[in-house]
DNA sequence: TTGTAGGCGTTATCAA
DNA sequence: TTGATAACGCCTACAA
């Protein structure tokens, strides 16, 4: 004989169940003070055999705190960022929120329609994963309302609360690396430069090839369409050139992967022939053959100063300005002195197996 | 100047403002019939004017609809289910519910604190994927209440609604694949028992084993700890047998990549000395070297088939049986016929790139 | 220590 | 075509 509550148990049924007031129960429920030990024990005893979980919906309405946070990502398939992820549902949890997951899949219209959703269902506050619409979530529009925290946003914006990989920097350890190696002629394969990322890891790019005296050269920078379609392209572009270049440097693993694999059905040998250098330290660079000497952002701290930051923001603290996490290169295989009449191939950096 | 509305607007801000009444404004906003349409026209227009979101919670709250489904999912970082991922928000995306997602890294603790926080938010239903409690979902529990429809538990239960890959077939398709290649001495590196997918694959390799006249050789058989760990340790106990076996199928690819590995620095070629085959066929096992050969889950099927059941539920509607999805094999290049005195490497299967 | 009552922002049912 | 008004399930003064 299944209760006939078709309808789901609310704190009246538990009060008359108990014999006391819906107040008196809430009081318990929310372990409150100034609630006699047997009473609590009772009606606790009887919410527990009743199966009666408190609706959140008419608890957040009254009190205007949902204690979720909603994260718009990616997308699931994105190995990159599952690590960001991570650590912010682990600073969440200890700070006793729960984190909603929504993917944007990257589109603009998804993204608008998942932080439009966030926002209709009162969540405490926001992050956004390598949002699409930075710009719209600027500081003034943003005031009022729910605090926004963006990760790696893929447009310039002038929102105050941005966390992000120092892309310039990073570009310039992958770059200034592969000059120590001894290379002259170091080629890119980037990011069409709507990208903020593709726009900063030409930056750090640029830089370095400045800082070594050495011209840039825009014959050897090819940007393809996409952060995962273009690698194979574009090495073919670069080893086709009549002085092909002896290194180069993707804009990330995937295209450093794809631009591998390119390089040897093309007859060159990696690192012998050319060298490849990738970014983001994918799980699959460690795998693939040769193994992929990348630059490797922490995502674990991307992540957690994310969160961190959010929870001040919700708490009404007022927080510093956007972050810039500091990169690692990697040293793997893909990665070696140019060939021929050799430089002075110096070893730096910092080698993770 | 910034509005003085500290607290998020309301449907009585928006009907004074309009000087309308707030059920003349609820009509207009789930665009109702019977309202003019000057007055509705006028009304979306200052609500638009005035970036008002309405309050999910509270209408949720009397509507007792809250049009989101609650996945529990396994963690970001797996690559197996992004596409379960993907098919069930597209299912759910066209059938006007949001999806959102929470991840259990297949704890116990946290799955039920997931579980239980979808409940009280009271979505209108929830999918688990590799649920770790799936033994306290069982019929009549969930009868009353919120629909759960359960993929790939890792716990046998007596819930109804479950989808999931016919594992026992795609151990028995891996395995009879090896022996047709000629294979007489197959190892298995499994999972312990205790999780139903760990003995389903194991008793597809037992079946296949029988079907072919082939004897059970328990020594042939590792049940490593986790399936993510155990696949180096695995192979280094079937190859130092006495007589080691010639193929070597496992529970899937981490382990499986982690086993060819070994393999390798044991000084056994890839498939020459040695066939290795796996199971899932996540993005790294065409990427190692060689390819690795595996038994391909249709996991946007997967997913598609569990929001459909689970919209079934939602509406009402009863749904068929359980439901096994099929598997399909992949020939790569880390199998291949046994060395020595070859067998009859006849081919069969189905080649993917 | 416990109970009463008002309100959170919507929708839904009646009247007007 | 519109407008009061009673829920929805819970929390929180304020009273008792």
């Amino acid at each position: 004989m299944k209760p006939k509550w078709r309808r789901r148990m609310t704190i009246n049924n538990l009060a008359d169940l108990a014999g006391v007031s819906v107040s008196t129960v809430s009081r318990v429920l929310n372990n409150k003070p100034d609630v006699s030990p047997e009473t609590r024990e009772r009606v606790l005893a009887i919410a527990a055999e009743a199966g009666y979980t408190p609706s959140a919906l008419a608890r957040s309405l009254v009190t205007q705190r949902t204690h979720i946070v909603g994260l718009g990502a990616r997308t699931s398939s994105d190995q990159w960022w599952a690590e960001v992820v991570t650590s912010i549902e682990q600073v969440m949890h200890e700070a006793g929120f729960k984190v909603f997951l929504s993917n944007h899949y990257m589109e603009a219209a998804r993204e608008r329609a998942v932080v439009e959703t966030f926002r209709s269902w009162q969540v405490d506050g926001i992050i956004v994963v390598t949002s699409v619409l930075a710009a719209e979530y600027s500081a003034p529009r943003v005031q009022r309302g729910i605090p926004i925290v963006l990760i790696h946003p893929l447009r310039e914006t002038d929102h105050h609360y941005v966390i992000q990989a120092d892309d310039v920097q990073g570009a310039h350890q992958a770059t200034s690396y592969l000059i120590r190696l001894g290379h002259r002629r170091i080629g890119h394969v980037g990011l069409p430069s709507e990208y903020l990322p593709g726009r900063d890891r030409l930056e750090g790019y640029r830089q370095a090839l400045e800082a070594a005296g050495l011209a840039y050269d825009p014959s050897l920078v090819v940007l393809g369409s996409s952060p995962e379609k273009g690698g194979e392209t574009g090495m073919e572009r670069l080893l086709s050139l009549p002085k092909p270049p002896t290194a180069v440097f993707c804009f990330n693993d995937l295209l450093a992967i794809d631009a591998l694999r390119r390089a040897r059905t093309m007859g060159r040998r990696v690192p012998d022939d050319v060298s490849v250098i990738g970014y983001d330290d994918i799980a699959l660079a460690r795998y693939v053959e040769p193994a992929l000497s990348t630059v490797r952002q922490d995502t674990a701290a991307l992540g957690r100063r994310a969160a961190l930051m959010l929870l001040d923001l919700i708490a009404g603290r007022e927080t510093g300005a956007p972050i810039r996490v500091e990169t690692q290169l990697v040293e793997r295989e893909s990665t070696g002195p140019p060939p021929g009449p050799a430089g002075t191939p110096k070893k730096g950096g910092t080698i993770v197996p």
